[in-house]
DNA sequence: ACCTATTAATAAGT
DNA sequence: TACTTATTAATAGGT
């Protein structure tokens, strides 16, 4: 567009390179003022000319430190899909997804169930059920493996409690994080109405 | 450029202003990629478009990575990492949710349990208890509201079985959504068993 | 910077 | 989404 076409590699003349580089650069801008502007978008160039001066442009409202900063949220998240200019659903489809996690979660609290009909509720039920067991197998494992620490540590100690080293005990009882008496300890946390308030990192699915 | 000038200002239009999007952002990365190649500068596009996808350009002989990384260099050393990440923090705080929200259904779940101790895994069971407890109120209400609902049909229908209307007949039992046959659908889904796949919205916890 | 012949981009329609 | 084409917009080369 011009008197003439030109040929698509780097123009070897200095000043008319000069020259394109700031007429194009302002065309390049334009249109991503344009851009912008007719399809609410939010764009930000970089442009490094050739002599390793900046120039940017970034829509208003907007700035280059926000683009870049979004651009470093967005893109080391998901993966490649199809094409060079990849694609990213990133901010919505996270929202529509905490909404339907916070959902689940409040209806395994027992929370927001008033939508569900009488099988959504028997499986949910069901899951919470399978989930229980689940729970209860690991504190059961939990459980086996404190008290072999515990019985191996009683062992130990019953080998050296011929010879008067102290020291030697009180180290051995910092390796259970000072949990040696063990069986005091169970009793005062094995049983099943421990009322504490819960925050296993759910709190966030109450609010 | 085109069968007619436009407005510099958003297009309404949805459609329209997609396929505009498209057009443009293509011939945006075009410019872009002409000026890198005749004048020998580094050039990076982003754009962000309204629904919050991302598209890029990085001039080739280069990625927006390292153009970023130059941009940050460049010029102004008085970028803040630390504030410019709480400008927008949207994207990552998002993202953090929903993996803390993952984890608790998985946990809810049965899935997961490894790093709890078992005071973690007790609060993770009286939560599940109360959650079973909850859904169990409430499927007896929903249980209690069918019956109630079944109930006056029955009485209806007993009101109307001297005169002969099988059309009202077949109306009333639409009412209940085809389950007039209350008691039995009871008994095929009253069990504790029902070991149907699980899908209440949560399929993306399992993930 | 400005001018303008010429090419390139694209709006609207299909 | 892809193709067509009338029209506008960008710009190459010159001043």
């Amino acid at each position: 567009m011009g008197r003439g076409k030109i040929e698509m590699k780097k123009i070897e003349n200095v000043s008319s390179r000069q020259v394109t580089f700031s007429k194009r650069r302002a065309g390049l801008f334009k249109k991503a003022e344009e851009l912008s502007v007719l399809c609410d978008a939010e764009i930000g160039v970089i442009v490094f000319s050739n002599t390793d001066r900046l120039y940017k442009f970034a829509s208003s409202k907007s700035s280059m430190e926000k683009i870049v900063d979004r651009y470093n949220n967005s893109s080391h998240s998901s993966a490649h899909p199809t094409d060079e200019n990849m694609v990213e659903p990133e901010l919505n489809s996270l929202k529509a997804e905490v909404a339907k996690l916070r959902k689940a979660t409040g209806r395994m609290m027992g929370k927001e169930l008033d939508g569900l009909d009488f099988k959504e509720l028997q499986q949910l039920e069901h899951q919470l059920t399978e989930g229980i067991l689940s729970v209860k197998n690991k504190k059961e494992q939990v459980l086996l493996e404190l008290l072999e620490k515990s019985n191996l540590q009683i062992e130990e100690l019953g080998h050296k409690s011929c010879n008067h080293y102290p020291e030697n005990y009180e180290a051995a009882r910092k390796i259970s994080g000072g949990n040696s008496t063990v069986i005091c300890d169970f009793k005062s946390v094995g049983e099943e109405n421990s009322d504490t308030s819960l925050s296993l990192g759910l709190s966030v699915a109450t609010s």
